[in-house]
DNA sequence: CCTCCCATGTGGCTCGTGTCCACATACGTA
DNA sequence: TACGTATGTGGACACGAGCCACATGGGAGG
């Protein structure tokens, strides 16, 4: 916490974006300016350009952070279950929707925007989480678990479209639940996932 | 198609409405400014604002647009096979994605923004899609055709986000597909869901 | 058919924002 | 210690949002 910060901030940039997820929050839209977030670090209306191109150069760099968190809480949550694909599928599954829930802001910019328009670096981020599940389903093929007539690239979609519509039915408000319940949702999704809805 | 016009346009509502999607459809991005939707109708800047309060009850109206769009073309998908869960189940999942295809801006349009914010009517509109499918999991349940400790409220989740998180990584463009593949993708999901990944 | 009302569209104003400019400051580096 | 560059400042200008009073004409009631 700096005190009466002189000539040059030190932090704008990170400044920036946090300010920018808070309004975000308190709002439910995108709809500050970028002269409003210059005010709330203090600075004056210009020097948010020296970080971000443009409004939509740093909503990018916000999905950019998100998808690195997404990443490393998937692959942190799948990593001590290295030999039980059934239990991996659940616990990246669990951690997609933790982050949902922890970060609705990141997890909203990230998903909202078509990825064509964003740069390479972003896709790349993107779809790393998506092979942690992708070598998940992988080694479950191998190890003879998936069902006959199953492939294993149709098995990665329906995993994650399955939680990723959980976590976006979530964040946007069309499934309400505590947070405590998400957890016993997301077991129940797996289990329809591994064992099928139908007798 | 009036030649010009005189002072009053007759239509400027849908007009705007259509203009607002073809500008998002062209740039990917909810830029516009509601002047310059007035200039695509040809009326003055002032004009939209007798149909809407400000940009966001635009966006409030086409996303209400979308939901009731969603509800007609997943009902008449699902009417034809009243008497097999089964069915019924995998053309209500196609529907949900051909409408996503089909009109990707409104889809992204209803889904990104919370729930919460928006008008009562658009929560009950919302909803009722959503209700199609709990019916037809009903349905299932009551001829016994669910696997022994499936829950309903399980299942249904389960359905929905699983055509829903697929819908949303076609819109978002996380999975790219041609139109014409989409259909066997979603047999292949539904598939998944009625029986499971796993053996 | 006439009249009046009110929904719809117009034109003008102010204020805030984005975007450009030249200029100021201080941090890292040699 | 001195220089170059990244970062922040301050001002100018054009444009959009949001408000105002006013204009137009479609439609309902007489």
């Amino acid at each position: 916490m700096p005190e009466a910060r002189a000539y040059h901030h030190g932090n704008l940039r990170q400044e920036l974006l946090d300010a920018a997820i808070r309004l975000f929050a308190e709002r439910g839209r995108f709809d500050f300016t970028m002269r409003e977030l210059a005010r709330a670090a203090g600075v004056t209306h210009n020097a948010p350009y020296r970080h971000f191109a443009d409004r939509w150069a740093l909503l990018d760099a916000i999905a950019a952070d998100g998808f690195s968190t997404l990443r490393d809480m998937t692959e942190r949550a799948a990593a001590p279950h290295l030999d039980d694909p059934r239990a991996r599928i659940e616990h990246i599954g669990e951690a997609y929707v933790r982050f949902a829930g922890q970060k609705p802001e990141h997890f909203r910019l990230m998903f909202t925007r078509p990825l064509e328009n964003a740069s390479p670096e972003l896709t790349a981020s993107a779809r790393a989480s998506y092979k942690v599940l992708e070598d998940t389903i992988a080694s479950a093929q191998s190890a003879g678990m998936l069902r006959p007539g199953v492939k294993p690239a149709e098995a990665t979609l329906a995993a994650w479209s399955l939680v990723h519509g959980f976590a976006s039915l979530v964040v946007g408000g069309q499934v309400k639940t505590s947070v405590a319940k998400r957890k016993a949702l997301v077991s129940g999704l797996a289990s329809v996932f591994r064992d099928g809805a139908f007798r």
